[in-house]
DNA sequence: GTATTAATAT
DNA sequence: TATATTAATA
């Protein structure tokens, strides 16, 4: 039914980014340089301590044109893209990002927060593996600031994981991700494995993408990624936990997760 | 020429 | 380690 297409998006975008977990910080996430640069005024954000309940995550960020990443603080004494601000007095070689045009600014390193990675792995599952590669993964996830590249990184990564996913004892004796005849996604352990729940077996082989009912949450708690998941995406616990020793990653970087076509992979021609 | 991937670097 | 960047190549 055409009608679930159209629900489609809204259910993903109902399951995907928890307002709560999403941005709980409070922190400009922007570096008051790149602010200057993009001429970006911070966007509202709704009283922290509200945004329980139904709020959907409505607030969209300012319509920027450029990259509108959000930085988390990057702590790294990135010589790119250091705070101006503070720019030892050291004669800093570096004429600093706010002269260059946006486009040749250096990101920050992408986390991949839970709710990115599970758009990625939502990707993958619906476009199947013949489909399931970089551009493709990027054009479906939606996420504006994000490049190929993330994402290739990011598959690299995944596939590895799949490669060495536990419990796929050889019996049945196929490969990890050998299957693509119909456009299956991977070992439906692995998948299963992965994909936490969240991913129902409904990938279609084709793009048109279809509505398979996701559940947005399981027992409650959004399933984060997952235990086995090697891929250490634990610092993330939300829901649960406790804290870990480390510092907490920032993690509302592409809170923007809303869809919306990336203006800046514009293909040449 | 682009896109993907493995390898490598940070 | 996680992600970025490069290099090879399809």
């Amino acid at each position: 039914m055409i009608e679930e297409d159209t629900n489609w998006f809204s259910k993903w975008e109902e399951q995907l980014p928890s307002p709560d977990d999403l941005m709980p910080i409070s922190q400009s996430l922007i570096t008051p340089d790149l602010a200057l640069a993009f001429d970006i005024k911070p966007p509202m954000f709704p009283s922290p301590s509200q945004n329980h309940g139904h709020l959907r995550r409505d607030m969209r960020v300012p319509p920027i044109c450029v990259p509108s990443l959000i930085f988390p603080l990057n702590n790294h004494n990135s010589s790119e893209f250091a705070d101006s601000s503070d720019l030892g007095g050291s004669g800093t070689p570096l004429s600093g990002p706010s002269d260059e045009p946006a486009r040749t600014l250096k990101r920050p390193r992408l986390v991949w927060t839970p709710q990115l990675h599970k758009r990625f792995v939502d990707a993958v599952a619906r476009l199947g593996i013949k489909n399931a590669v970089p551009k493709t993964i990027m054009q479906l996830m939606s996420v504006d600031g994000l490049t190929r590249e993330n994402v290739a990184s990011h598959l690299q990564k995944y596939r590895l994981y799949l490669k060495r996913m536990p419990g796929l004892s050889g019996s049945g004796g196929k490969g990890a991700l050998g299957i693509n005849g119909g456009g299956k996604v991977v070992d439906p352990a692995t998948d299963h494995l992965f994909a936490s729940g969240p991913v129902p077996p409904h990938f279609l082989p084709f793009l048109p993408v279809a509505p398979m009912h996701q559940h947005p949450q399981i027992g409650g708690v959004e399933a984060v990624v997952h235990p086995h998941m090697q891929m250490q995406m634990n610092n993330y616990r939300q829901g649960g936990g406790g804290h870990f020793g480390g510092a907490a990653p920032a993690n509302g970087q592409y809170e923007n997760l809303h869809h919306h076509f990336p203006g800046r992979e514009a293909q040449p021609s």
